[in-house]
DNA sequence: CGTCTATTTGAATGTACTCAAAAGCGGTGG
DNA sequence: CCACCGCTTTTGAGTACATTCAAATAGACG
């Protein structure tokens, strides 16, 4: 059941008591498919990591193109992590893909943590930086690589996700047309 | 001279007296066009503020190519945040481009204030948050702005920075080749 | 003044996009 | 269980934005 402490044990150690509390601290939610988690325009109070099937965070340009910031699927956080930490409206949604168990950690409940179990403050703080370095070097990826290198990259990064989003979403997230990643998918197979 | 308290003050207000404190614990620097202040592979201890002068940062990637990340023109704070936050060895150089004053923020010293001016916790924070937003902007309009496009924000977030940069830079940072920019400037102009 | 680098200009090319239409696929209701 | 609807994927033609390479020109600095 406890895929979330692993998560946590990875990168520091609780005792048997302190994954208790940590647990006690969250709740499990079940969601279906297509269910909006988070409305960009509300302020996001929670941290969700997602113990079973999949999600997506995306933010709509002007235009009405969705652009997906990340996908999570089983053993991925994910959040509105400005919203989360500024307080502020934040501009992200955030979807189920797939009918999702995931666990939920409110701000609230995050900072009294802390203070019971400081090793915490640790853990999330890595977290946080490990988001600001993917996003940095997503920033760069897409400054200086090809499509095709984006979508290998992708590949790594969410290795079973090929198979399991519609196509269109991948495209989106690295950042091309529909049809041109279906095109670029067809020439990387005749190789 | 205190450009940087105007700048904190912004945010937080701070009394006289913790005024005085906060550049009890900084340093000036004085540094020449040129001077790299920060290597990539080196682990960041500092934040920098921009009294006077010009730097930026950027980093390279496998083929020599350099892109920029961020310019920092008089009231700017820079640093590497990623290496400065997690204790790791960045990927981001420092460069002074014009001869520059620079005030010196050791992290140390930094956690030290802290303690004594928690205040200026929540100032660092909000720092933090909104380097986080600008990239996760930056990257949101270099999936879908064209180059014109990213000059305009270009423009907007730098209104000096036009006539002060080679222009190699600026095309550098909205991601098009020093060639393409020259050629989209005199399309601009023409109109 | 000469050298080195930055900028401009041009031609050819490539990568990715738009629009349009056809084919495939999945779910729902009869 | 099949038929139909709506959405995703494929395919093609035409186009646009941006790149590469090359060469000429302009500027900056010692």
């Amino acid at each position: 059941m406890e895929r979330i402490l692993d998560n946590i044990n990875k990168i520091v150690a609780l005792t048997e008591e302190e994954q208790q509390l940590f647990l006690s601290k969250t709740t499990t939610l079940h969601f279906k498919a297509k269910t909006i988690i988070l409305q960009a325009g509300m302020v996001c109070k929670d941290s969700y990591f997602v113990n079973k099937g999949l999600l997506r965070s995306f933010s709509i340009s002007d235009n009405i193109v969705e652009h997906i910031m990340s996908f999570a699927c089983e053993g991925w956080w994910i959040s509105d992590l400005y919203s989360l930490l500024s307080n502020n409206p934040g501009t992200l949604f955030i979807e189920v893909m797939e009918d999702a168990e995931v666990i939920v950690l409110s701000k609230e409940n995050q900072e009294q943590l802390y203070h019971d179990i400081p090793k915490l403050e640790r853990f999330f703080r890595i977290l946080t930086e490990n988001y600001l370095v993917a996003n940095q070097e997503r920033l760069m990826d897409n400054l200086s690589l090809t499509a095709e290198e984006r979508f290998e990259k992708f590949n790594k990064k969410y290795p079973t996700l090929f198979q399991r989003v519609p196509q269109k979403q991948i495209a989106s997230y690295i950042s091309v047309t529909p049809e041109f990643f279906s095109k670029m998918k067809s020439r990387i197979l005749r190789k």
